[in-house]
DNA sequence: ATAGAATGTCACAAATATGAGACATTTCAC
DNA sequence: GTGAAATGTCTCATATTTGTGACATTCTAT
């Protein structure tokens, strides 16, 4: 039998990157299981949304930190990161769409901050390391990178969501659309 | 007097932006409104969410436009079009959204679909001129270009809204992303 | 084949969102 | 200042979303 919650926590985050407030039917049929049925595994929306975060924040994490121990080299670490970055999807981006809501006042004080700056951390002390060593364009901050970098991840996933490219083809594209768009 | 239908316009694109189903209550609360004056500007949400688009449309095709009529010379225009699309900011990004939402099917037979490519007619032209031309890298696309060129949009908004960056050197740094990034 | 777990179906109450009427208050042009 | 237009306040009916109980059905391991 498959793993009916993790299969929710998977159709909500697809939703709820798309659209935050999509009514959890919407999430339920994505998921292709009844709406009592999520509410058998999640007590309400917050809930589900919290652990959608925790899901998001361990596999970006594990991802990450896989990718950064691949090699010693900034510059393959760079690299090595960006491509775990895709391959978290949709994951990815919509944990960074979270933090970056207009109304979302971002602060090391709040847990969830804190637990989200934490998961990139590995990510962006390497950025940092890069930029100080002048690999990366000088113009350029960390934040700024981080961003244009999420937003490489979206173009990611939307070519595959259309279909028009395949996978290799994109995850090419997508590097190169990032390094030379940080002037490596 | 200001114009109070605008305003709310503008309040609908940003919120709707961030969160397609969020309550129109948001959307007052944004323009500074009561629900209820809202409700006489718009009948409801369809009518509310059809003149954003409109709007979108109508400013991002003037604005494309005038762009495109600044110079005869492609590189040139790629970058003042560039340019106006990030003045367009969340008008533009938006749009986009919505026609690349994974449960939209676009298809030129809709009305709204094909109001959104002729939109972007002018700037998808000049970029497949530029590509066989070689000016751009050859192994892009141009609907990867596109993609990307409203991804870096999204960045720049970002960091408008962080503030942590002034526009002018935003912009910069948005250009040099995009630029490079498509192999220029 | 059968027990037990998981899921679906139906029904329902509570909460929230939506849209509009009636009237008070504010704003703006003059 | 005055009157008209715009907006706010309060209220209400309706629609949608949410969360749960009761029970039927389906699936799974043995």
């Amino acid at each position: 039998m498959k793993d009916t919650e993790q299969s929710i926590i998977e159709a909500a985050i697809l939703i709820f990157n798309e659209d935050l407030s999509a009514p959890l039917e919407k999430v339920a049929d994505q998921a292709q299981v009844t709406r009592r049925t999520l509410h058998r595994y999640f007590k309400d929306r917050k809930e589900l949304m919290d652990k959608c975060q925790k899901e998001i924040r361990r596999a970006c994490a594990v991802a990450m930190f896989n990718a950064y121990n691949t090699t010693e080299n900034p510059r393959e670490r760079l690299e090595a990161m960006f491509y775990a970055g895709l391959d978290c999807g949709s994951k990815n981006t919509f944990l960074h769409k979270l933090h970056t809501l207009h109304d979302h006042k971002h602060q090391t004080a709040d847990e969830a901050c804190s637990k989200y700056d934490h998961t990139f951390e590995l990510w962006k002390g390497n950025l940092q390391l890069l930029l100080t060593e002048g690999v990366i364009n000088q113009g350029m901050t960390v934040d700024w990178i981080h961003n244009f970098f999420q937003s490489v991840v979206m173009v990611f996933i939307n070519s595959q969501q259309k279909g028009t490219l395949g996978r290799a083809e994109a995850r090419e594209l997508a590097w190169f659309s990032f390094s030379k768009g940080i002037g490596i």
